[in-house]
DNA sequence: GTCTATAAATTGATAGAC
DNA sequence: GTCTATCAATTTATAGAC
């Protein structure tokens, strides 16, 4: 008795997956105002009328993009490997846990970072930011706690500085150029935990 | 036998100064492809053919905007504690000069920041950060080469994460709220040379 | 130098056929 | 699920009076 016809598209799922690639793509290349849904239309080679079938409108489609990105980097925190073990030693693997994750979800990362909080969408977005914000900030807490990190920086001012550093990838890393992954994990690692001046 | 009408107003840059600090602070609130010229009209008081007087239209208040940053960074540069020393004391002064161009000139820095070249305006734009970047890299390799800073890094990757780590300032930092200028310049420039781990 | 009024194009979004 | 056609609002920019 059911109606074939009336079965949602298995295939529905992948379409707005590739869809929102071209867009985050578009959002990025042009910066998500500056974009509008008649650039969506050519770039996807769908008319606007079929975008708006498969979203609410343009919020949508950022919002969509953004959550990778949350789901992504929040994936992090929740490995085993910045559960348990020295606090320093999570906060290493969390740091390259974060590059790992813009690498591989980039155009999405990006996307994250460079919302302002104009709209209920992005101002959702930057929620989301400040509570990985949180989290990794309690990390680096622990950190200076126990002495694996020292004491005389103050840990939230310390997370922002090593996250600006990490978030700044995404102005120039590009996967599959050189330097690679990593490289720039190796030598991010080493600059913030060591520093530039040589040990002697 | 002058005509005095016809002599320029002498308060004429004046206003233009005064229209840029209102432009770009919209341009930062909202975007700048977000922010219409009524936007502007609406915040600085005047009508939309007003500052069509002023100028030939929107990309040009971003161009101005964006040359005071330019010029604000290029001056850092120019310095005499950046042309004469250690490597590395010429490395720091341009750290610290950045920071405080970046707490004086916030608007503007941040723009300069977040173009991204779509227009000619933001094409120029980026090949003024182009050139600042190149500057700042010779110093770095400068310093690696007289053994000021070590030498198992890329200079051009340092160059990236340690002004990654400046640039991200723009973000959170807010002249007249804690931390101060002094305090952040100063985490930075530790966290940059000596590194998290406790020195032995 | 500032205004009102308006042009000319583009915007996000919808109606309704297939 | 995709299309054509269209809407109402907004956009950058200009004309011309004061």
């Amino acid at each position: 008795m059911t109606r074939p016809r009336a079965a949602r598209d298995p295939r529905a799922p992948y379409r707005l997956e590739e869809l929102l690639e071209v867009v985050a793509h578009e959002f990025l290349e042009r910066g998500y105002d500056a974009t509008s849904m008649e650039d969506l239309s050519r770039a996807t080679g769908r008319t606007k009328s079929s975008i708006y079938h498969h979203v609410r409108g343009k919020e949508e489609l950022l919002r969509l993009a953004v959550a990778r990105a949350v789901d992504a980097l929040s994936g992090v925190l929740d490995e085993p490997g910045a559960q348990a073990g020295p606090a320093v030693a999570r906060l290493e693997h969390v740091v390259r846990g974060s590059v790992r994750v813009l690498a591989t979800e980039l155009p999405y990362v990006t996307l994250l970072l460079r919302v302002r909080g104009n709209t209920g969408t992005e101002r959702w977005a930057l929620e989301q930011r400040r509570e990985l914000d949180r989290r990794v900030s309690a990390l680096v807490a622990e950190a200076v706690a126990s002495g694996d990190v020292r004491a005389d920086l103050d840990p939230r001012l310390v997370t922002r500085l090593l996250f600006g550093m990490v978030n700044s990838l995404v102005d120039w890393f590009r996967p599959g150029s050189a330097p690679g992954r990593r490289q720039v994990e190796d030598a991010l690692v080493a600059l913030a935990l060591d520093g530039l001046r040589p040990r002697p």
